[in-house]
DNA sequence: GAATTGACGGGGC
DNA sequence: AGCCCCGCCAATT
């Protein structure tokens, strides 16, 4: 890996980091946060990294698909998003309306070089509520 | 260096 | 809802 894609990891790292417990994100939410022409896979690529990197302070497993299901193999993930009240419904599906993260305030983004999440036209029904 | 793979997403059916 | 296919691009083989 060069020293572009270590910066470039780095900064996900970041966005990562600003996943409040007991929300979720999913890796295209991370990509577009991050921006600079990032993609989901990338994002997964440096998640993957970070065993190799002792990054213990980023909380991985907050990442999920977009259908709000893990991918990576063994339970550790489930168990540790379990552990912060996040709930798996049927099929072991995130409700992602619910545990979705809405992303960084503008400062924070402004601040990192970051992008702003679309706004969500399925979860601002569901502030209506 | 070509082919394959993958912790993905979106569109179509 | 599910399933399939294509695009994407870094990493690996």
């Amino acid at each position: 890996m060069n020293d572009r894609d270590y910066r470039l990891y780095q900064k996900i790292y970041t966005v990562v980091r600003e996943i409040p417990p007991g929300q979720v994100a999913s890796y295209g939410d991370i990509a577009r946060i991050v921006g600079g022409g990032c993609e989901a896979r990338e994002v997964g690529y440096a998640l993957n990294e970070i065993p190799k990197q002792g990054g213990q302070d980023v909380p991985w497993q907050r990442v999920v698909n977009k259908e709000g299901g893990i991918s990576t193999r063994g339970l550790l993930q489930r168990e540790l998003l379990i552990a912060e009240g996040v709930g798996f419904g049927a099929n072991e599906r995130i409700d992602m309306r619910r545990f979705r993260w809405r992303g960084p305030d503008a400062a924070w983004a402004a601040a990192h070089g970051c992008e702003m999440l679309p706004p969500d036209a399925d979860a601002e029904q569901l502030s209506l509520f």
